[in-house]
DNA sequence: GTGAAAGCGCTAACAT
DNA sequence: ATGTTAGCGCTTTCAC
């Protein structure tokens, strides 16, 4: 097949473990025969099988990441950022991307086999059953990124108070009634987006009207334009509210298609407030709690060099904040002149 | 560190290659043993190490995909299709994503390294001087997708017509200074888009004006947002066209907010038409062309392999076409009712 | 500074 | 149906 350092050897006239050698960049090789190996290795074409190589070494500098569906603003951003922060490592990256999230599953049990990677970031997978299975098998160290198990490093964003200051704002900029729209099943991220959304309610004294929330139950991990669409219609069904904090901006951006549709206003009859921060926010006008996902990348991936640095440190969840973005969703209902709340 | 088949082997009183066969559910093993050595390993958590099962079987049953940047809806989409296509066979997705263009090389010679993996797609990077050297040297089958060497299969768009379809649409409209923003260096694919729109102009028996075409040359691969705003600054200092194809939809995003920002009203002063089809481009009721990328993608996962079950079949290369989606950036300025174009 | 040799964990003839 | 054995291509002691 290739050209292995067999051929190298022989050509140079020199013992295999002296060719590994100049390729390790070993300190106690004669500069003659570096360059005399070099020289016949550039000639020959010679590059090192990589499968050899993490055999030999019993690591393979690689980090792998599992994602839990192809398409996804979010992920997106976070990979941006976990990519930055890998290339400044000896490391690289490999994506394991799960065709649909059912097969997370799968992807995990690829990404923990022995012999693939060193280290192992999960994106957004409640970590239960098989799938908590998978990752306790695997002997690398591994850091969760927006999901939560207490003996794994995580990284998360407080989506509880985020759903809290979404509501807040709403409730500021004089709504009533104010509708909220999650996803079923409810992952804990959107579970906890919600109890933010209850809190707020009810320190402004307020009930928590269950026909005020509604949740698409059409599939798994439903963040998808379509869910918040057909939640807003529902929410319509039930005597429109003012104002609706929606768990996901993409559901958002299927809530005021729902609106449009419906000749309601946004904001002037229905303020819209979404939750993550996707670019898609900035150009649909809406109302976002921005996660810091670039952010969270790179601190995954900080988490996880340390980890593999120092196996035993004690578990550790870091937590960031999300930063309310104020557009047009969510103005106040054009007074006479010019934009409110904060 | 982790269980090997000898493991197993002595516990279940078999020999390795038992265990191995068992593993590769090689036909000849008595079910009765086949049942003890899944029980041992089962009991044992073994699990194959993909770097020794590589190194033995001589493939690695992966395909790696390289992709130029980190942050972009058109590979986003593509690589949905090839991730789909790929979910069923028997092959694993490794992507290799370059944090910067400029180290799109690098992740060229990591993905073609032996022993990584057994095919490559490569993104949207064209292959000039050490970037086909790396291909070149790879061992494996190659397939590239929106980009075009006469050396490898390739997935295209027909960027040329599309370019031409985009010009004809404005000028049926009515507008007469078309402008076009492309970018610098003038990757092919950005090139054809030009010479499309040039060719529409000429057929209609217009003269191309260079003033009326702006790149910025900003940076290499400037299919970005700002690129696209500079641009149409620069566009508007030579005097306002009443028209402009871009060559993509990012930048065609940032032309709209200079175009908004200048205090000039799209469509009625300008008509703006983008290119690639992205979901962004929907919800900013932008004109573009449609290409098919979640197709191009499973298109080329077939290709790459269809060449490794017969590697010596001659090079194909394939042109999908784009499609037309006329949105409120491009309708008529306004007659007193209703829509126009097609 | 360099070489010999023993793995790394698995597969795949070749035997039996 | 199962065991023996020789690799796969590289790293890494341990000698010299």
């Amino acid at each position: 097949m290739g050209v292995t350092i067999y051929d190298i050897a022989s050509e140079a006239n020199v013992s295999i473990s002296t060719v590994s050698r100049v390729f390790n960049e070993h300190p106690r090789v004669s500069e003659a025969t570096r360059k005399r190996v070099f020289k016949v290795a550039g000639r020959l074409g010679y590059r090192p099988h990589a499968s050899a190589q993490n055999l030999a070494r019993r690591c393979t500098n690689l980090v792998s990441v599992v994602v839990p569906v192809a398409t996804n603003y979010f992920y997106m951003e976070v990979i941006r950022g976990i990519q930055d922060a890998v290339a400044d490592t000896a490391f690289d990256l490999v994506l394991y991307v799960a065709p649909r999230p059912e097969e997370v599953g799968a992807q995990l049990e690829r990404a923990t086999q022995r012999g693939r990677g060193d280290g192992l970031l999960v994106l957004s997978t409640p970590l239960v059953g098989d799938l908590l299975r998978h990752v306790a098998h695997a002997r690398q160290p591994v850091v969760l990124v927006d999901a939560f198990h207490e003996g794994y490093d995580s990284i998360q964003v407080d989506n509880e108070r985020g759903g809290y200051a979404a509501t807040r704002h709403l409730i500021e900029a004089g709504r009533e009634r104010i509708a909220h729209i999650t996803v079923a099943p409810e992952p804990v991220p959107a579970r906890q987006r919600r109890e933010g959304y209850e809190r707020a309610l009810r320190e402004a004294g307020r009930d928590v009207d269950p026909a005020l929330i509604a949740g698409s139950g059409r599939r798994p991990y439903g963040f998808v334009e379509e869910a918040g669409y057909e939640a807003m219609q529902t929410l319509l069904t039930r005597g429109a509210p003012d104002a609706v904090f929606v768990a996901s901006d993409v559901q958002a951006l299927g809530a005021l298609r729902a609106l449009e549709e419906a000749g309601l206003r946004v904001p002037d009859d229905v303020a819209v407030v979404g939750f993550d921060g996707i670019a898609l926010s900035g150009y649909a006008g809406l109302t976002t709690l921005q996660q810091p996902m670039y952010e969270m990348g790179r601190a995954a991936v900080e988490k996880l060099l340390g980890r593999m640095a120092a196996p035993d440190r004690p578990v550790s969840h870091t937590l960031f904040s999300t930063h309310l973005v104020v557009r047009r969703s969510s103005q106040a209902p054009a007074p006479p002149d010019g934009p409110a709340s904060a």
